[in-house]
DNA sequence: GCCCAAGTAGTCAAGTTTGTCTATCATGGG
DNA sequence: CCCATGATAGACAAACTTGACTACTTGGGC
């Protein structure tokens, strides 16, 4: 129906999110210095087409044109309430489903992550390293049918042990992040202004 | 002009290659066993389209439609010389063009490796594992950069980190397959068919 | 004072990808 | 013996992406 989850729509949204009111322009500008279009594949493009798309959804809102002098027109957007809701469910997803492949998910809950709550991207990157366990031994099992087939070249055996490698490091990633996290780095959305952390 | 390199366009350029003659049901069966759609995105869709584009610009030929019964026609597909040279370019534009974030080319130099010589391999393997070591140092300057930014996230940071923590897994690896390779491991479009290795 | 390179803001056609749909054949359980 | 399920083979509309293009402004070198 109404445009599913893709890091395009959730990156774009996220930051619209972040930088609202905010025109395509400065987008495009800000993204690309986080180098999104090599992490993410989002050329300039396509922030534009999210954005009309975005808005056919009811996510986003035009907020005003304003032009100065001759130069084109820029339009701002802002989030919607439906906007809000749509960027949290795509979070979440990106955060508690782990893909064995998947390398850009966790560039993206980098990027956005101080959107959701502390507590709960410290629990979502604890899920994730013990998925990675389970994934790795899955990998292992994977090496053993490319090992039988017939068909399939043996240096197909190759993506799997990269794969393993690469979640490895993620893993360790994911670790040393849960622990400056639970030691207060970086600010979310849920922190207390001052004072010792309530309840 | 014609299509440029793309990791869809090289996957299946190098499955008709090493299957042909071959038809787009076949291919999408076996791509589909070395997980193709969960490392590069490819979707069974995309290989009946790569076909066709692929025929256009030459580089695979109609090598016959057999039916069998009232089922769909089934048309087989060849390699042409043409074909062949577009190949061996685009693999080797893989094998040599180091990528920060770019996930998928070790995985198809993994896949198609054997269609280029042993010796150049491990070569590439060489020259990417010192090129890694490069980007490692520039990863560490965007870190910086980062920090000094008035308007990028400060958790922007974590997704070079997580490139750096990345690239050294795929380092290790690169570096134990170099080895593995000049050990004889796996066989190549050059290996001589018995005795002693030429030189 | 003039010119050209770079920056601003976005559009658009052409190409690619996606997921769903069609239509037939095989097979095995009840 | 019948029919639901799954495999076979591919087509296609809708969505998305890409890279080139428009058209104006600013800044700096000479």
């Amino acid at each position: 129906m109404g445009g599913m989850s893709s890091p395009t729509r959730l990156v774009v949204l996220g930051a619209v999110h972040q930088f609202q009111p905010v025109h395509g322009y400065f987008l495009r500008r800000e993204l690309m210095t986080w180098l999104v279009d090599e992490w993410a594949n989002i050329q300039p493009g396509s922030i534009y087409n999210a954005l009309r798309s975005l808005e056919q959804d009811g996510y986003v809102r035009e907020s005003g044109t304003e032009s100065d002098g001759k130069r084109p027109a820029r339009t701002s957007y802002t989030i919607t309430p439906a906007g809000e809701v749509e960027l949290m469910r795509m979070l979440r997803d990106t955060l508690w489903n782990v893909e064995p492949f998947d390398t850009q998910a966790v560039m993206v809950i980098a990027s956005f992550m101080f959107i959701l709550s502390r507590q709960e991207v410290i629990a979502g990157l604890e899920h994730r390293i013990s998925k990675i366990d389970a994934i790795v031994l899955t990998n292992g099992f994977h090496i053993e049918d490319t090992a039988r087939s017939e068909t399939t070249p043996k240096y197909v055996r190759e993506i799997f042990e990269l794969s393993t490698a690469r979640l490895k490091a993620e893993q360790e990633w994911a670790r040393s992040l849960a622990e400056r996290l639970r030691q207060g780095e970086y600010s979310f959305a849920d922190d207390p202004r001052e004072e010792r952390p309530r309840r």
